[in-house]
DNA sequence: TGTACATCAGTGAACGCGCGTTCACTGATGTAC
DNA sequence: TGTACATCAGTGAACGCGCGTTCACTGATGTAC
């Protein structure tokens, strides 16, 4: 029995979300294409109706993190005017994310892939290195309004804001859930905003 | 031909510093009994002399890689007396090791592993809040000596301090190295010391 | 020192499994007349 | 409105591959006599 015909682009974003939920959920290696299959509904040769092969499918769905990532930082932005409470805004909702279990750490390591390796890491780098690029521009921002220490990279503190939320999110993983990702957020915060505003002195430390 | 017959001592050594090469190097999913096999001059099915399975050699690694993180702290330990200075020889020698392409950051997800996935994950977890514990130790010698502020739990800190080295890593290996992880450390340390010492002041940001 | 034997590290053929991918097909949908 | 046809999403059988693992074997090493 055929099952119901959809268009491709609708089976595409299908495919691209079932395909997130389970690296989300179980890893990067428990997403087969059987598997995505019968999360669409589908039988697995019909993937290749949407996709040509398995990474282009991994595309699609660094694509949509990157689409995700790019959303947070502009409503944690759109949500109040202060860089740092914009910051802060950008931590939290990264943190919402781990803790609903929607975070896709591993896709990071694309460490699979057969033919194209390469060109799944580079667009992982791309994602990645726009996230940080969107994050350090509020770093600019604050350091403009006096906010942020001038003396200072914005994209090295764009990743020491990351730098929070990565090892937690391995811990978390790990754990299943067993170790308050919030509370840490809530710590290395104030860490943070001690390292990063401008009314702390900065001793030379050697 | 037979190989030369060795203690299985001396082979579970060789099989073990095999296989995390392999992990450090290409990823845990490159990681096969026949790569580890090869590289040890044996026959695949040689290996089970040596290890009842798979998972058991991840274990093995796993301690390897814990034991090499101890002695990492140790080392830092010796080399000065300042808690602060410990600290940076830690974080210094943990980006050295990823600059040399000896750091293992994809065995953290070991989404691997068919049947005692949680174990593995158990031993995971172990060997990461073991290194953080010691890191924690240092920083609460320096809490005691008065060179790190009081107000925040050590851990707290210590994971920091991975924060630092865990995202560069990943940018690192994403890259295959063109990434400046050097640079990065020493400037993420600059941010580090105004976080966490007692000389700055602590403004309560909300 | 020389022989007989137990031990056990290394071998290679074979297995079952899950996977990504192909291919000829079917049958529902939308369009042209 | 009704029929004929092209399109194309979904099907299911089949494939080749790499993998982890097993098993009966071989032959070198060390020990007992």
């Amino acid at each position: 029995m055929a099952e119901a015909k959809l268009e491709t682009e609708v089976r595409r974003e299908q495919i691209a979300e079932a395909a997130m939920n389970l690296i989300a959920g179980q890893g990067l290696r428990r997403m087969s294409i059987a598997a995505v299959a019968r999360r669409v509904g589908i039988v697995p040769s019909g993937i290749y109706r949407h996709f040509k092969n398995k990474d282009e499918i991994i595309h699609a769905v660094l694509d949509r993190v990157g689409r995700r990532l790019s959303e947070n930082v502009e409503a944690a932005c759109r949500e109040c005017d202060d860089p740092l409470e914009q910051l802060k805004g950008v931590l939290m909702r990264h943190i919402r994310f781990i803790r609903e279990g929607r975070a896709v750490p591993r896709m990071v390591f694309a460490d699979d892939a057969q033919t194209d390796n390469s060109r799944l890491k580079q667009h992982a780098v791309k994602v990645f290195s726009g996230y940080i690029g969107q994050v350090a521009e509020i770093v600019g921002q604050g350091q403009s309004r006096g906010r942020i220490r001038l003396d200072i990279d914005p994209r090295t503190v764009a990743m020491m804001l990351l730098g929070i939320v990565v090892p937690a999110g391995i811990i978390w993983h790990l754990t299943d859930g067993g170790f308050d990702v919030t509370r840490h957020a809530q710590q290395s915060w104030r860490l943070f905003t001690a390292a990063v505003t401008n009314n702390a002195n900065h001793p030379d430390q050697q």
